[in-house]
DNA sequence: TCTGGGGTCCTAGGACCC
DNA sequence: TCTGGGGTCCTAGGACCC
């Protein structure tokens, strides 16, 4: 078998999904904002070539956008997930192993033989499938595999895929040299300055950097980066595999508010809906929580930021919503004093354990009312998130969203697209003539 | 006026034990 | 005069990823 690590990453993923449909965006600058409007997570080529950073805050880029023709969109996860599962199937046609890296990102292991042209056939299946542009490329390790996407991305004779072996050697260190050492996969904005200031620009120079001084200084991390950047694979998918099912250690709900929450009813119904979406998780992956956490903060952009919350042990590992939602309210309602303008708020799962293997002392079992967390599971499978729920998580306003209560701290989606392959009123429509 | 959300791992330091 | 050493566990904070 070949060695070495197929990634596939889709080109600007938010972005290409807006355009699956609606046609008339291609070509033109798109952008996809974060939850609440509030700043750019994805920005097509068009709207790169504008000079539009990521994560710049919508209100500031607003006018900007409208006098150069710049469509703005909320994002529309249902449908981001949805086309994702669709392209990660078609690569199942084509390769093995594959490992979701995050939405619109995998690796896959590499083919048997003729890498380049099956690189190009997959990626002109997924196309023609699913409507998103892919970059595949193919390399000895997965952080050589990265940098190489990154410049196929940005070279369009690549026609969207590589091959580093293939590639001449003089243009491997070309593109070695013209890799900024931040944007080296591993390498973030902390630690790139730092380099930058030692001399080591670029990722040839970080490759040919003296690696116990590396290991030293920084840390086992970049090390392994290093030992990559030279061709020996050592760097594990943290998490990887995540969307495919794994268990995780720590569950976190965190939304910022729509307008900001002073009084403690606005922070305990709140609480309460990210208390209930967490446990829907928790119960999925099959788990109970030991160690439920909650906090609330104000904005980080306004003068005196704090940050107030803390932690509470149920009786027993539970996976029971209204518990969950009962510890969350208390926490917050101990810690959070009234008067401020809080900006978000976040409850946290963690010191999970499995439900399957959890067994005590016979006599006593945990009392768990699981009627009550079965029946809301039930509802909400067949009518759509938060239809039922504890407290304020069942109450739905007027808006479409899945946590629309109608209540004031509700989050922004002004420009949301239709959720055209999950949701049947939603469906797009044909016309011909 | 208006600035995202959800994860992981590493490291340093303190408490505690023998 | 001389004032241990090493292991483990936990937590908080920092750094990274998309």
């Amino acid at each position: 078998m070949t060695a070495g690590f197929v990634l596939a990453d889709a080109d600007s993923f938010y972005a290409s999904c807006e355009r699956v449909f609606d046609p008339g965006l291609a070509g033109r600058p798109v952008v996809v904002l974060s939850n609440n409007d509030g700043c750019v997570v994805a920005r097509s080529r068009e709207a790169k070539n504008l000079g539009i950073q990521e994560g710049v805050p919508w209100f500031k880029l607003r006018e900007f956008a409208r006098m150069h023709g710049v469509t703005a969109r909320s994002s529309n996860y249902e449908l981001y997930a949805s086309l994702s599962a669709r392209m990660m199937r078609v690569m199942d046609q084509w390769l093995p192993g594959r490992v979701a890296y995050s939405i619109d990102e995998c690796f896959l292991d590499p083919p048997a033989r003729d890498p380049d042209r099956t690189l190009r056939l997959m990626r002109r299946a997924i196309l023609r499938g699913v409507g998103v542009p892919v970059t595949v490329t193919m390399a000895p390790t997965r952080t050589l595999a990265k940098l190489l996407s990154r410049w196929a991305k940005r070279t369009p004779d690549a026609g969207g895929a590589a091959v580093w072996d293939d590639l001449d050697p003089m243009l491997r260190e070309r593109i070695l040299q013209d890799t900024p050492v931040g944007d080296i996969w591993g390498v973030g904005r902390r630690t790139a300055p730092r380099l930058t200031a030692m001399g080591l620009t670029d990722a040839m120079r970080l490759r040919d950097a003296d690696q116990t001084a590396i290991r030293r200084r920084f840390g086992v991390n970049l090390a392994r980066t290093v030992l990559e950047l030279n061709g020996t694979p050592c760097v594990d998918l943290a998490g990887g595999d995540a969307v495919d099912g794994r268990r995780e250690h720590m569950i976190v709900c965190s939304r910022m508010f729509g307008q900001p929450v002073t009084d403690l009813d606005g922070l305990r119904a709140a609480a309460g809906v990210h208390a209930q979406k967490a446990a829907v998780r928790l119960r999925r992956q099959g788990s109970l929580t030991r160690l439920v956490g909650a906090w609330a903060a104000t904005s980080p952009y306004a003068p005196g930021y704090r940050v107030a919350g803390g932690w509470m042990r149920p009786e027993d590992p539970t996976d029971d919503p209204s518990v969950i939602a009962r510890l969350a309210a208390r926490i917050l309602a101990d810690h959070c004093p009234t008067g401020v303008r809080w900006a978000r708020c976040a409850v946290i799962l963690t010191d999970l354990t499995d439900r399957d293997t959890y067994r005590t002392l016979p006599g006593l079992e945990p009392r768990l009312d699981e009627g009550l967390a079965d029946a809301i599971d039930a509802i909400n499978c067949r009518y759509g998130s938060m239809h039922a729920g504890v407290g304020y998580a069942g109450i739905r306003g007027r808006g479409r969203e899945d946590a629309d209560t109608g209540a004031s701290w509700r989050m922004r989606r002004g420009m949301l697209s239709r959720r055209a392959t999950t949701r049947w009123d939603e469906i797009a429509v044909v016309k011909s003539t």
